[in-house]
DNA sequence: GGGGCAAGCTGACAATTGTCATGTCAAAGT
DNA sequence: ACTTTGACATGACAATTGTCAGCTTGCCCC
């Protein structure tokens, strides 16, 4: 019986022990390496070369779709799976554009991640199913890169004024582009569009 | 050698089950049920009473704060351990004021957990380090409770007239309730003093 | 060289938001 | 009875925000 390689990457230290054992009671699934951000689990998967990397999205220094991107790039053998507690199209969009096979959601039955990890393992795909027809229905992302980086700023409670300077544009450009998205994203004020675009997955 | 039991609620399916593995390799604990939200998980601690019950907070139903108070007020034999990411000054207060004996962090190391258990059953208490200290020297809510109402539809994305609307007060009040939030809150507009708000556990 | 085009800026205007001072009214203290 | 207090309201004002049209610049493409 050959044993599949995992290596965890999990930002919450007790999540991902949990995760661990949960991963040990299946007999032939072997956790081979654990990451508490992305860094650290591109490091790991560069040396150990796991078969499977199971990944959290939101994670600090780099989040889950910037490793899968990053893995991809070097065309290592590892095959990426997420976790995530997020159900945003926008991410599961970015993670198929990355390359990945799997996309669970945090709150799916705990069998279904072993069986889920062995279906990526012999080369299927893995996608929760609550996502798996959304995620062509839903729309695409209309906001361009200046349009993002405001309206982030602005829902942290920044003031028009405050963004300018921290972004080194004209008050009444900043002005020009949250007054875009909100039509983009035909939202009422700022605070809608920022919400309106976090729960796409588009920030 | 005698069992400990214990309770979970928790209400991402796939980190319960996780956690129900964690504690499944500890010889001395016995997972005597799960619940998925708060009320399930007070109807398993009548029905069970088990020796500790381990619940999250924002759960749907019934909060994990509102379940610890509902325990407490019936006496139950049941010592309630909080188990969250958040490491809102508010919500400990607010716990502890619910006599909960225990407020992990989920990015404590995952062997914290067992350990913490059993301090707890054996009558100790255990709360997460980075919180003990901050707990009684973090400020008191400052909002009443219409000051709390208006700010939490301000952060999402509700207008002032919109707001009125819905809880049937003038336009001008809801603004002087927003105003005198963030004053007190020491914030710049709505929306700082929203996050500041919510950080701190007071919405 | 000229046309199209995207990124930024500006100025003007209306709407919304934040601040204050002041007023009413009912409940709670004294 | 006489404050005090808290909840809610008003009106006035300044600041911020949202919308729009038009201007400049640099870049790419033919």
């Amino acid at each position: 019986m050959t044993m599949i390689s995992v290596v965890i990457a999990e930002d919450q230290a007790l999540v991902l022990g949990a995760l661990a054992a949960l991963l040990k009671l299946e007999g032939d699934l072997d956790v081979v390496g654990r990451a508490a951000n992305g860094q650290q689990a591109l490091a790991l998967c560069e040396s150990l070369r796991p078969d499977i990397l199971l990944t959290d999205i939101e994670m600090p220094l780099m989040t889950g779709l910037e490793l899968a991107a990053a893995l991809a790039a070097q065309s290592l053998p590892t095959r990426v799976m997420i976790v995530t507690t997020f159900a945003r199209s926008g991410y599961l969009r970015r993670a198929l554009g990355a390359g990945v096979r799997g996309y669970l959601l945090k709150d799916a039955p705990a069998e279904t991640l072993a069986a889920a990890i062995r279906t990526v393992h012999a080369g299927g795909r893995a996608i929760a199913p609550e996502l798996a027809l959304e995620s062509w229905s839903g729309k695409e992302d209309p906001l361009n890169e200046r349009e993002r980086q405001v309206l982030r700023l602005a829902g942290e409670g920044r003031s028009s004024a405050d963004i300018a300077r921290q972004i080194h544009l004209s008050e009444g450009t900043v002005r020009n582009y949250l007054s875009e998205a909100i039509s983009k994203l035909d939202a009422g004020n700022r605070v809608e569009a920022f919400r309106l675009a976090r729960d796409a997955g588009w920030l």
